[in-house]
DNA sequence: AAACAGAACGTAAACGTTTACGTATTTCAG
DNA sequence: CTGAAATACGTAAACGTTTACGTTCTGTTT
């Protein structure tokens, strides 16, 4: 016995339709009576069916958030960035988390079953977004891709090569003679956009990196990156490590701890996200910062834009990394810094 | 022009219900037109409208998570792994997350518009339970309360005396003369369960704890944790601290290393809620675990279970806390043990 | 061959809303 | 006071499903 427009109607000794009109703030209903049925609804405590109101009306509405559910910090601490975003805006998301296995058939089920007004695609690889891209744009839905890359959606990413760059030189300049720079084996896009930075870093300092300075790491958990380290300080001298991300860097800064190498003095340690507790680790951790919190903005100005102009070309925004200095690789003098940001 | 059922009776040349029941597995037709019709709906990319299903069936669907939006890394983790498991159930949830000002009915309008067939609520407090609990039992939605204590709806939470008590033991047993307490301001329920673990240890080894071993410390994050130990350190002689939480813990350690005091040697530090950084700090952190994954199962066991026997007595579940030593306050003896574990 | 049971299928109502359209009421100029 | 225009309100159709009920078909039993 639910309590919906016909109760209220017959409550109010009116039509249906006026109910409605009254509540919904439509035109065509007396001031008087529209207060008189606001306050009994208030009263009775009724709330709209919103998929009845949905199936009528054919509108659009609330947003949803498509991302991967990845054990890496990094993912887990954009997403917690976007829905905290999303929250404070009041927009009622739906969030709809996949895991790597799930195919991308099913993923679009999900989705289109109940297309909403705002999707926003976060984490996957170009070929899960391609899927995406052949079903085309609709004008009822603004898409966008973040950290990634479309022509047909509104798109943000990250332009990971300058913050690699300048952290580079920062280590060559700073007197690493045996530095290390972890690559990672999967995601390739954004690898190589560090792998560019890092060897035109070289390039510039007219340095020749051997073959050991680049060291594949395959798992993203900091006790991958702890034990590489260990594996290395057994096998030769090395005087700076340049990580795949922060999360590894924890645990490249446990092994250094287990074996007693003093971080910067002994080892020089940079890593790359500036997770939350980069700032409090002992020490506190070097690293190339992404602009999280300008991603979603940036995310959000971009679908709501769509909104208001459906038709309009799709708009890519590139947004820089940058060198945050801290304890673990320190700038050692005003000639150090000038020489990292030429 | 959407494709829906009327379209697909049309060009499998049969009625809509005959689509309906051959799609939804009822019985009613025939083998050979059934896999007809799925075979036509297969190919032409058929999507039922969940709404407009839900809207006739009455049936209540997909889960959902109501949880506030805290910046305590506990909540976060907690929350990660309560989205990781119902995902990987393969369960469609909505997760709705409020802050702490959104009023409670604002709350309760969201949820009972369109009430899911099983409701997880996470980190509230009595007085917010208590308006859900207000409205009373619906036999159509399960309603599990995560971390928190209910009459009416089923509910697990966890017993944070015991590991807490352990936890004081060790310090005191250990050789700590001048320890320092922090307790909260804000959560007084949980803060009740520790504060009584704290001093049932200090009784049982016949010590009396002076003014000074209590400390407020108001505030979540870890740069509180820092401030208040650099102002303790200031103030007298200290040497262990057990903090409210593990993020606080990471402050403490960033305060004591910022001051070149060793760990646990000077000072020994205790945290509570062993998140996944914790195993990996330098030092890495003694501290009470929480069954975080345990809580998530069995909140899901006892929604499942809800769902099968609707009219049954509400059930809750303690999951016993418990000490994990590390080397931020590690077990110094056999002796030690014994009479931390008594 | 008649009678019947059961399966297969169609018809139409229902879920709770919104809204185009028609009718009744009010407002207001002349 | 009359007429038209504006406003208030009611009627009914529609959104895409599911499902109770009725009808037709098929195959079996007498």
């Amino acid at each position: 016995m639910s309590l919906n427009l016909e109760e209220l109607s017959r409550q109010a000794g009116v039509s249906i339709a006026t109910v409605s009109r009254a509540l919904s703030g439509k035109p065509g209903v007396s001031d008087k009576r529209r207060k008189e049925i606001q306050e009994l609804a208030e009263k009775a405590g009724y709330r709209p069916d919103l998929q009845a109101r949905a199936l009528r009306s054919r509108t659009r509405s609330g947003w949803m958030l498509l991302t991967q559910s990845s054990p890496t910090q990094i993912m887990q601490h954009r997403n917690e960035a976007l829905i905290r975003t999303l929250r404070n805006m009041t927009f009622s998301t739906q969030i709809i988390t996949t895991t790597w296995n799930d195919s991308p058939s099913a993923i679009l089920d999900r989705i289109w079953s109940r297309p909403p007004a705002v999707l926003l695609v976060h984490g996957y690889n170009r070929g899960t977004i391609q899927i995406l891209e052949e079903r085309g744009r609709d004008p009822a839905t603004a898409v966008v891709i973040l950290n990634g890359t479309s022509s047909v959606f509104d798109s943000v990413d990250l332009d990971r090569t300058e913050g690699t760059r300048l952290a580079t030189r920062m280590i060559l300049t700073g007197g690493a003679k045996h530095p290390v720079f972890f690559t990672s084996e999967t995601e390739p896009s954004s690898a190589d956009a560090r792998n560019r930075g890092i060897l035109q870093a070289f390039d510039e300092l007219g340095i020749t990196p051997d073959e050991k300075t680049f060291q594949k790491i395959s798992g993203a958990g900091s006790e991958s990156g702890r034990v590489l380290t260990l594996k290395l300080l057994e096998e030769r001298y090395i005087d700076a490590i340049f990580t795949y991300s922060d999360q590894i860097a924890y645990g490249v800064l446990r092994a250094l701890y287990e074996k007693g190498i003093k971080v910067p003095e002994d080892v020089k340690v940079v890593g790359f996200d500036d997770l939350p507790y980069s700032s409090i680790t002992t020490p506190s951790l070097t690293t190339v910062s992404q602009p999280v919190q300008e991603m979603v903005d940036e995310a959000i100005r971009l679908a709501q834009q769509r909104q208001a102009t459906p038709e309009a070309d799709p708009e890519h925004v590139d947004l820089p990394t940058r060198l945050v200095p801290r304890e673990s690789c320190p700038l050692l003098s005003q000639a150090h810094r000038e020489q990292t940001f030429l």
